[in-house]
DNA sequence: TGTCCACTGGAACGTACGGCTT
DNA sequence: AAGCCGTACGTTCCAGTGGACA
């Protein structure tokens, strides 16, 4: 047994140790990897290069506001012309600065602010210190270096959705108390509907410039995965069918470019696992069954115990034929789960909310009705096939003894 | 036509926590 | 040490609702 998992192993190590025959550069499929070309993006380049070239002189250039779906290239393409507008900036010697940040990483107005600060070199505590003095704190930070300073926020939708557009307002009215220092935003967001939660005066603030990066369709997609696959795989490894495939089938969905990149270097990735000799149609159809798995069973595993617990509640009754199930039932089981296992309950408000939260990610799918006299109702079923659930679930020990248990108020339950 | 069910979902509030300022 | 702050997660309260049924 011993020998027979070392010889396995053995041969994985020294496979990996004779260098890949697939890839010659895997990390240029990943989504950190910023190329030097972007084939379908000159236009936008240009364009957001021509805005944001006055801060090379130290003076303020127009907000902008660009809009794309993920994947379509907006922040990589804002990176690559940071990153030129910084180079040529130092070459120059001109006074400004470039802070990029992701809202939706941030999480909080409060850690945006703070790495607003840090970009500055403003020392702020992680928490304790009130909104307002953490802006004001950054403030008199920037008017005392005396530059212009390009805050990009990436995914600002993600902001402006959950706290408001407090942070904007703030943001596009600092220039009124600046003397010395400016500073200009570029805002970036996913969401085509985002002007929607805006105040009208931080929108004609923040959109004085729009710019939209479009889906990419299947033939640019194929454009760009060409010129990636040139720099990671190794010559004549990588059929055209498959790159063909690759395009086809994310241009089918959303065009996002960054899903197609995961594609081909997964498809890569199994073919270099089972020792194949080239990367084919067949590896990126497997590379896409992978992917979506993946990504469900890291979502599963990272829920909260209470949403697990939900979620189980939802396969007890489904295993029961109840196809559709209600919140009250639901409700009902997953109190019962909880008292079997020594959790305590929460509210059915709140588990209310936690179905809610499970049919966003798509693991439940529900649909609000109305069953007359007998009330108004949520029908919920499972997004996702049951022994999906169970395999990765069943991992963790306290939950595997309740896939089997029947709970006493299904007995009574008519079956539909 | 009105009643009434079983919720939905918004809003306000409570509690715990980590970490700052004074 | 006390007071405050933002954040996360939860509870409590309650008005609103679509449609079967009497």
């Amino acid at each position: 047994m011993h020998n027979r998992r070392s010889d396995a192993l053995d041969e994985v190590f020294e496979h990996f140790l004779h260098g890949s025959n697939i890839f010659r550069e895997r990390e240029v499929l990943t989504h950190d990897y910023i190329p030097e070309k972007f084939p379908h993006r000159e236009s936008e380049i240009r364009y957001l290069g021509e805005i944001v070239a006055p801060a090379l002189r130290g003076s303020l250039h127009s907000n902008v506001l660009i809009y794309g779906k993920t994947g379509t290239g907006k922040t990589a393409v804002m990176q690559f012309v940071l990153s030129s507008l910084t180079h040529k900036a130092k070459e120059l010697g001109s006074p400004m600065k470039v802070c990029f940040l992701n809202c939706r990483l941030s999480g909080t107005e409060y850690r945006i602010f703070s790495s607003l600060c840090n970009a500055i070199s403003v020392r702020v505590p992680f928490t304790g210190l009130a909104l307002a003095e953490v802006f004001d704190r950054f403030r008199e930070g920037l008017e005392s270096t005396k530059m212009a300073l390009v805050v990009v926020l990436d995914e600002v939708d993600a902001i402006v959705k959950s706290r408001g557009d407090f942070l904007l307002y703030e943001l596009t009215r600092i220039n009124e108390n600046l003397g010395q220092s400016k500073i200009s935003i570029v805002g970036i967001s996913n969401d085509l509907r985002f002007k929607e939660f805006l105040d009208p005066r931080v929108l004609s603030a923040l959109s004085e410039e729009e710019v939209i990066f479009n889906p990419y369709n299947a033939d640019q997609l194929r454009d760009i995965l060409m010129d990636r696959a040139r720099l990671a795989f190794q010559e004549g490894i990588l059929s055209e069918g498959a790159v063909k495939l690759c395009a086809a089938l994310v241009a089918a969905e959303h065009g996002d470019a960054r899903r197609a990149l995961d594609l081909l270097r997964v498809a890569g990735e199994l073919a270099e696992r089972e020792g194949a000799q080239s990367v084919l149609e067949e590896h990126v159809r497997r590379a896409e069954k992978r992917i979506e798995h993946d990504r469900v069973g890291e979502v599963l595993k990272s829920l909260p115990t209470h949403s697990k617990v939900v979620l189980l509640s939802v396969c007890i009754l489904n295993r029961a034929n109840v196809r559709h199930s209600i919140t009250g039932d639901i409700y009902n089981v997953y109190c019962e789960l909880c008292e079997e296992s020594d959790i305590a309950p929460l509210t059915q408000r709140r588990v209310s909310g936690l179905i809610n939260e499970l049919d966003v990610i798509g693991l439940l799918n529900t649909r609000v009705v109305s069953l007359g006299r007998y009330g108004r109702t949520k029908k919920i079923h499972l997004g996702i096939p049951k022994t999906f659930i169970r395999n990765i679930l069943c991992q963790d020990e306290r939950f595997a003894p309740l896939f089997e248990y029947v709970p006493r108020c299904l007995t009574a339950y008519p079956t539909e």
